[in-house]
DNA sequence: CCCCAGGGTAGGG
DNA sequence: CCCTACCATGGG
């Protein structure tokens, strides 16, 4: 990999195991569009700046972007100092996860902000993948400081603290506006603490995550792994749920059933084994997999 | 009218 | 520990 500056862009060149459509469209994160098609680009706002990039084959532009600010955000934010050959090489175990690889080998977990995707994964629960964007960008056009001509940072607890719950549920959030209101009131009121829970141990931090209304089990460990880069944690969601049954025939997978089986198959790497997998069933990429 | 969506809560076994 | 009704909202 090979970074350098190009006329007020960065240019990644040979950049490994990362594919940007692949990345975005993991349902990992939820303010970034596709542009184009081909080459593959993409618009999006994190760590409170507009970001526009494409990619053709190996290599990746970021417009309107000094190697100075890469260097300073966006290697971490798209974790470009994480091996993901060698994790690729410890997760292929059996047919299934190789098929999910060789469709989705090109996700990297990004480098989310905490609490935006604390935020955004509330939002998550029993909603689909269209209807969460919606809700995080009415979200942030209201509440959030402008950055550009159509785009709009995250607003921080403080500044949604300012939307009564009525205006904020006039978002059409339904009924997790309480809930989001419940954690904006905490963290505000020092009741809930980012940094602490960023330095906890993991099962500490999940404790601790739970105690917010409106995060059980799933939220938290998309919160977990997405804002924390905790790669052990596997979200137990139904697609999961689906893959254990099918591919692996596991009858009754219960949540508890789930996670000792995800340790036990990938360890300390069981949220990336559950990304690909998760993009691989939306894709229907598994369908020719043989079983486990 | 139904079902589903990257689920969680409250309440009961 | 497990099971279930219910929870707003929108799209198919």
């Amino acid at each position: 990999m090979l970074v350098t500056e190009e006329n007020s862009n960065v240019v990644i060149k040979e950049a490994a195991d990362f594919d940007i459509s692949q990345t975005f469209d993991c349902g990992q994160c939820f303010r970034f569009e596709r542009t184009r098609k081909e080459p593959s680009s993409f618009k999006g706002v994190a760590l409170g700046r507009e970001v526009r990039l494409s990619q053709q084959g190996s290599d990746i532009t970021l417009y309107d972007m000094t190697k100075e600010e890469f260097d300073e955000l966006w290697f971490e934010y798209f974790s470009l100092g994480v091996d993901y050959g060698e994790i690729k090489e410890k997760l292929s175990t059996d047919e299934t996860i190789n098929a999910a690889i060789k469709a989705g080998g090109g996700i990297r977990i990004l480098k989310q902000e905490l609490w935006e995707t604390l935020i955004s994964f509330k939002i998550s629960q029993n909603n689909n993948i269209p209807r969460i964007k919606k809700c995080i960008d009415s979200i942030c056009s209201h509440y959030g400081k402008q950055i550009g001509e159509h785009a709009f940072a995250f607003p921080c607890a403080e500044e949604l603290a300012r939307a009564d719950e009525d205006s904020l549920k006039s978002l059409g959030l339904g009924y997790r506006n309480a809930y989001i209101c419940e954690t904006v009131r905490k963290v505000c009121g020092g009741d809930f603490d980012l940094q602490e829970l960023n330095c906890m141990p993991t099962p500490e931090a999940r404790e601790y995550l739970l105690s917010l209304k409106g995060v059980g089990g799933k939220v938290a460990d998309c919160i977990l792994l997405f804002g924390m880069h905790r790669y052990e944690v596997c979200p137990h969601d139904v697609w999961v749920k689906r893959i254990f049954t099918e591919y692996y025939k596991i009858a009754d997978i219960t949540e508890k059933k789930g996670y000792a089986l995800a340790s036990s198959k990938w360890g300390g790497y069981a949220g990336i084994a559950q990304q690909y997998l998760f993009f691989a069933q939306r894709e229907g990429a598994l369908n020719k997999a043989l079983p486990a």
